[in-house]
DNA sequence: CTGAAAGCGCTTACAG
DNA sequence: CTGAAAGCGCTTACAG
């Protein structure tokens, strides 16, 4: 491969001038640059990012961290942020910080960002105070979707506003007995989202006047299995709801499919509802509260870039709220009288 | 941050005494190793990647390259090669080659690889002419899951067994009637996987004389919503199958939701089988050709690592091919008489 | 508009 | 066992 001097011998210039012309620089006559240009493309140059990052100090390269990756949320998620980073020259650095061998999470480390990437992008992660210090010693812009980190801008749905829309459309059917699931418990971790939720369709429920069960209150661990297994549970009592709202579609496709198992037909016997609008709700039909997520990671990557000095300089947003939106299927209707 | 050279001076050695201490090399007395460790230690010392590439040529970096990210398999592929880089100290630059905008996908570049990655592992991608000569003359390591790249190292399931053992289980039931989801036309895309588990169907209903219809070979795009879009074309016909063998999970659990939808029961009116165990499959009882997708990722991984001249240098396999299980679970069983 | 030179922070022979 | 020096391939003031 043919590196800076090679065509700058060829063009007959100075490595200085082959670069201000390769950049788009000023202060490069027309002619030069455009012999210059000839002759890099004849010789299949590309600067190399290596020696380009070491003299630049920047590396175009941006860290997304996320505390898993095989959920739909955060593989959809990198998705949109991966093409949209691409699109102006800029690449993706993955990390996933699920431990398997542990059930705390591996934390995001110096070796990790050092010199590696201009910027971060975490997905829902709840960043600790070391986290943040670090990031911020290394001078790293850092843009959070969903679960908020301290100041830095911040790309998320309403979630409280979901789950609202997702509780009163149960009460406007004329549900009275709902159950929830999704309610992970505030010492676990410092994620907003299921508590933020969880509240809504509290206060939605007070707001109407309507009881809450305690037992009917599940806190599922945010995957279709075990959604499944409480919702089992539930099932199996003598007092049953006649609707459930569920945090998560994944979560509402477990308890569709466990009360289904048990007989309990949907949505004559149980109403179902969840938030997200997963790949697989519409052929489920299953009732949801939509949220964009592709468009959470292009806004997020947009942010960065902004930062990063890239696109109009002039602010712009730093903290997006993405419209979420109800989605009416076949898995809710009115309680059998 | 420091430098090399900071901690050369504060201990007192030459900064190639320093890069040979902390590398772990030979030459270096126990009492200099240990002072130099402790002070790196104390500086919070992390060698500058980007230095250490234009150095020494290597970047541990490897590139993934996928078609698309946001499926199941693909995410899940993700998340296990990126596990087991960063257990070797490497870190993953993620490409996603899906073009919106168009639906050819993009193509692999010289700047997306060049002094970027020392490896690349490509997700069920057949690589074209000119990216598989662009790969060697950069002269990097390559290893193919799923679709194999030339005579590159391959980690894949067996499609044709896999989808016997489907068809099989169906057929042993005692079907005769039986559809089949996901046949992709061959000249679309040189993808093995659709090509080689259709023949595979074909096959075993040859081998047991059952009679093939043209109409009940369904074309579907290999998405849940395709997948339930043809089936109701199907099921709409006088002439039903008793059961349907499909090439992917999300394909059947489409197809289960179209039945459904129509009053169609499952298993008693139709069965369904597909392959892959997908994260909702066990919830939804979808009986499946399990394959073990975290393990395929990991193979490669490593793989990829001996290439690079980690680990035993002792060869090693270099074509992997994964069990495959059948899990019955409640969506097949014998037709109605 | 263009070039010579220093510098980015490491690794790697080469001496000793 | 250790150090001085060249080199990796760019970018960036600084002169001119």
């Amino acid at each position: 491969m043919s590196t800076i001097t090679d065509v700058a011998r060829e063009a007959g210039v100075s490595v200085a001038t082959v670069s201000r012309a390769l950049r788009g620089l000023d202060r490069v006559s027309p002619r030069t640059r455009e012999r210059v240009l000839k002759v890099a493309e004849d010789l299949d140059y590309v600067a190399s990012p290596t020696a380009t990052s070491l003299a630049s100090g920047r590396t175009q390269v941006v860290g997304v961290v996320a505390p898993f990756l095989m959920r739909w949320f955060f593989a959809t998620l990198v998705s949109a942020i991966e093409k949209t980073l691409r699109q102006h020259g800029h690449h993706v650095l993955l990390f996933d910080l699920e431990d398997d061998s542990d059930n705390q999470r591996l934390p995001l480390s110096q070796n990790m960002l050092w010199k590696r990437v201009d910027g971060v992008i975490t997905l829902n992660l709840p960043m600790t105070d070391q986290e943040l210090e670090l990031v911020d010693r290394l001078g790293l812009p850092l843009v959070a979707i969903g679960t908020a980190v301290a100041d830095r801008p911040n790309v998320r749905i309403d979630d409280a506003l979901a789950m609202r829309l997702a509780t009163e459309h149960l009460v406007s059917l004329g549900h009275e007995r709902i159950a929830y699931i999704g309610a992970i418990p505030s010492n676990v971790a410092h994620i907003q989202t299921p508590q933020a939720r969880l509240e809504a369709f509290r206060e939605v429920m007070r707001s109407h006047g309507l009881e809450e069960h305690k037992q009917w209150i599940l806190g599922s661990a945010w995957t279709a299995d075990s959604a499944a297994e409480d919702m089992r549970t539930l099932l199996a009592s003598a007092d049953r709801p006649t609707a459930v709202a569920a945090a998560s579609d994944e979560m509402a496709i477990g308890a569709m499919a466990a009360a289904r198992a048990q007989g309990v037909r949907i949505p004559e016997d149980l109403s179902v509802i969840g938030i997200d609008d997963h790949a697989l709700s519409n052929v489920l039909g299953l009732t949801t509260v939509r949220q964009d997520v592709a468009a959470q990671g292009r806004e997020a990557a947009e942010i960065l870039l902004r930062a990063l000095g890239y696109g109009p300089s002039g602010g712009g947003p730093t903290e997006v709220v993405v419209p979420t939106e109800l989605i009416v299927r076949s898995s809710t209707a009115p309680p059998a009288s």
